[in-house]
DNA sequence: GGTCTATGTAACCATAGTTGTTACTTTATC
DNA sequence: GATAAAGTAACAACTATGGTTACATAGACC
C-alpha cells in the first residue's frame, strides 16, 4: 500500500465528469462512482478547480464541470494539481558532508531524479482525458 | 516529506562501495557517510544482497562489498533491489464497478502507470554506478 | 426573505509506512 | 574462547492518507 490514490481517483473524477458531457455533476454522484466519501471528492476537486481543470457552482442544480475540453486536458495537468512536487525522500536525506561522498551525492541524485521524473511526466502528458473517454467507450467496431 | 528515502539512501550506499574500491566496509562505516543508524544501513543492504549487488562477509575484517563493477550496476538495478513494485495508489482504488466510469477506468489507468513507470524506469537504466562514481570526483579540468 | 441544496473547509480519528533504536542471535576470524 | 561484524525482530516516534463529522458559505427557487 506504497503512495497515495489522489491521483487515480482524480482521474477517475475527471473522466466522470467528460462522461457527463457537460452537465453540472454534485460530488455526491461522483463520490458514489469512485466509491468513496463525498467529502474525498470536494477536497480532491478543490485542488482541480484551483488548477483550472474544473469550474464549481453552489447551489441548488450545482455541482461540478470540466473547464475545457477533454482534449486539452492531459494527465500531467491532472497530475500535476493534485500531487505535490516529488522530492523522492531528498528532504529525509541529510548525509554527512564531511564525507566527500556524502557531500557530493546530493546534487548527482538530484540530476538523476530529474531525468526520470521529467521522463514519467512526458509520459503522461501524452495521454489526454479525451483519450480516456474514448477508451471508456466499449469497443465493439465489428458488432451487428 | 512523500515517501522513503530508500532508494537515495541505497545509491548513496552503493556509491561509497564504489568509492572504497573492493574492499570491505562496515555498515557502521557506512552509516557515518550517510548519518544515520547500521542498522539503517543493514536493512537496506540485505536486500541489496539478496539482489546480488553486494556481498556480505560476517566477522572481525568482515563488511560488505560490491558484487560486480560499477559499470555493471545501473541505478534501475539499485530501484528495483530495494522498492516494491509501485502501484501509483491503485491498491486502494476501489472504484463502483456498477459504474460503467468505475468499471473500466481501472484498466485504463493500469495502462497509464505503465506507460510512466517504464519511461521513468528506461532513464534509470541509463545511469550506472560508474557514472556516479565518475560524478564524484571533483572536475577540475583546467587545475593548475 | 426563507428554505433547500450544494460547495468549501476545518478538525479529528484510525490506519499504515518510514526511520531510528535497542537488543539479541548468528557467524567468521583470530 | 573472545571479538567483531552481519542478520533480524521488536518497538517507539513521526508523518501521510483517507474517511468522517460538523459547520460555514453561497446560489436557486418558492
Amino acid at each position: 500500500m506504497t503512495g497515495n490514490s489522489r491521483f487515480a481517483v482524480s482521474v477517475h473524477v475527471l473522466a466522470y465528469l467528460a462522461y457527463k458531457m457537460g452537465g453540472q455533476v454534485t460530488s455526491a454522484e461522483i463520490a458514489a462512482s469512485v466509491d468513496t466519501n463525498p467529502v474525498v471528492i470536494r477536497r480532491l476537486l478543490s485542488a482541480l478547480t484551483k488548477a483550472r481543470l474544473v469550474s464549481a457552482h453552489k447551489g441548488v442544480g450545482g455541482g461540478f464541470g470540466l473547464s475545457s475540453a477533454p482534449a486539452n486536458i492531459t494527465l500531467l495537468d491532472i497530475y500535476r494539481a493534485v500531487e505535490p512536487q516529488p522530492d523522492h525522500g531528498l528532504e529525509r536525506f541529510t548525509p554527512n558532508h564531511k564525507c566527500p561522498v556524502g557531500a557530493r551525492i546530493e546534487t548527482i541524485l538530484r540530476t538523476a531524479f530529474f531525468k526520470a521524473q521529467t521522463s514519467m511526466e512526458s509520459e503522461l502528458a501524452r495521454i489526454s482525458l479525451e483519450d480516456v473517454h474514448q477508451q471508456l467507450k466499449p469497443v465493439c467496431p465489428g458488432k451487428h
